[in-house]
DNA sequence: AAATTTACTTAACAATGTAAATATTCCAAA
DNA sequence: TTTGGAATATTTACATTGTTAAGTAAATTT
């Protein structure tokens, strides 16, 4: 094994193309919608034919899992600004916060994060779970938790509390863009105020008031 | 005019065609799910040729439309039992936990209903807004109302407080069903229960604890 | 009886994901 | 240096999809 380098560089290589791909999908994802998504448009634009795709990416569906964990890592950037708050419940407005507006600027990765059905059939196969997902929730969890703890929460069962939190943002963030909210906000520039007010009457209302 | 008859048995049987493939739509769709109902199974279903089903229906995304009604009207059904329900608080409860059920039992119109884009093109092309969708939340908003004016909610911008309702319940069932719930609540039974739990857990917190 | 409208079918197109067969490139051993 | 075999890429092809255009046969109107 002399040429080792070379090697080294053939997988390098290997990984560009794979970028290239992905980085081909972001585009067109971004620009023109998922709908525009299509293998052939991939190709065309890295310049490869279309078939080329499938020696880096078993399907579309691989391709779109690749995505989706492209959105997370958006997400989590977006969350920077979170371990500067102290007070866990402040912390966890804010992230709800945060939630709503990545969702709004975002709709394209929100959708593939938390709503399409394609991304998810490759975590299906894989047989481990939604880890991107997982780990998710469980910084929320643990917010929670500080919460119950510090008594601004009052205490129930955390996993639930979870689970309702996150569901209340997906709810909101799912119906706007999925446009079931065009009815009842009409302005689109009111939509994400109107999702913060929503989020502001949430918080208040599980807040604890029986403080100690 | 003397063959008014006839021509009223021909719109009879033009509106049954068009039923035949409503019902064979419904069937592929509840037996084979949403992603085998294609134009061309609808058609051999009902045995005519595919070209045939677009002299009753402008495409595809009308015929999702169509389902997408039936599913509210379906929806509907499942809460004739509310008008029973004197407690406001308690009805808005029972409406959040049928929603749910409605939700999990049927998965395929729910999606229809409040996740998927294609029958809501039909809306926007027609102008009018989602009239299903609003008079369902109306109903709800009207409970929200009665709640407020009883002192079982905290006075709230009643519109603000429908809509993250809605959102709660509808954030719980599109997570289950676009399946990314099933790593918090592995075993497939207890999703329901888990969600019941949810949404007790959110009735109970919003619940107005400044009673006069 | 002739003309026209209605109801339906056949044929076809374009887009899509994807598989199989084929070609090309490139490195390693003879 | 040549050669054989991976690795990489392309060509061709297929099946499925929604949908349109053209054609046909029967029913209705004139």
């Amino acid at each position: 094994m002399i040429h080792m380098g070379i090697q080294e560089r053939k997988e390098k290589q290997k990984l560009e193309v794979r970028k290239l791909i992905l980085d081909a999908s972001i585009k067109l994802f971004i620009e023109e919608g998922f709908g525009n998504v299509t293998i052939r448009k991939i190709a065309d634009l890295i310049e490869y034919s279309p078939t080329t795709v499938y020696l880096y990416f078993k399907d579309k569906d691989e391709i779109l899992a690749a995505l989706h964990d492209v959105g997370f890592e958006k997400m989590q950037a977006f969350n920077d600004d979170l371990a500067s708050i102290n007070n866990p419940l402040l912390r966890l407005h804010k992230m709800g916060e945060n939630y709503l507006q990545f969702g709004m600027e975002n709709p394209e990765f929100y959708d593939l994060m938390f709503i399409m059905d394609e991304p998810m059939k490759v975590f299906e196969e894989e047989g481990c779970g939604w880890e991107p997902g997982d780990r998710a929730i469980n910084v929320l969890k643990a917010t929670v938790v500080e919460c119950m703890e510090k008594n601004y929460l009052a205490r129930a069962d955390a996993h639930v509390v979870s689970l309702s939190v996150w569901s209340f943002v997906h709810g909101l963030v799912s119906l706007a863009i999925r446009e079931r909210m065009e009815k009842f906000v009409p302005e689109k520039e009111m939509m994400l105020p109107m999702m913060r007010q929503s989020l502001n009457w949430f918080v208040n209302s599980i807040e604890n008031t029986r403080k100690d």
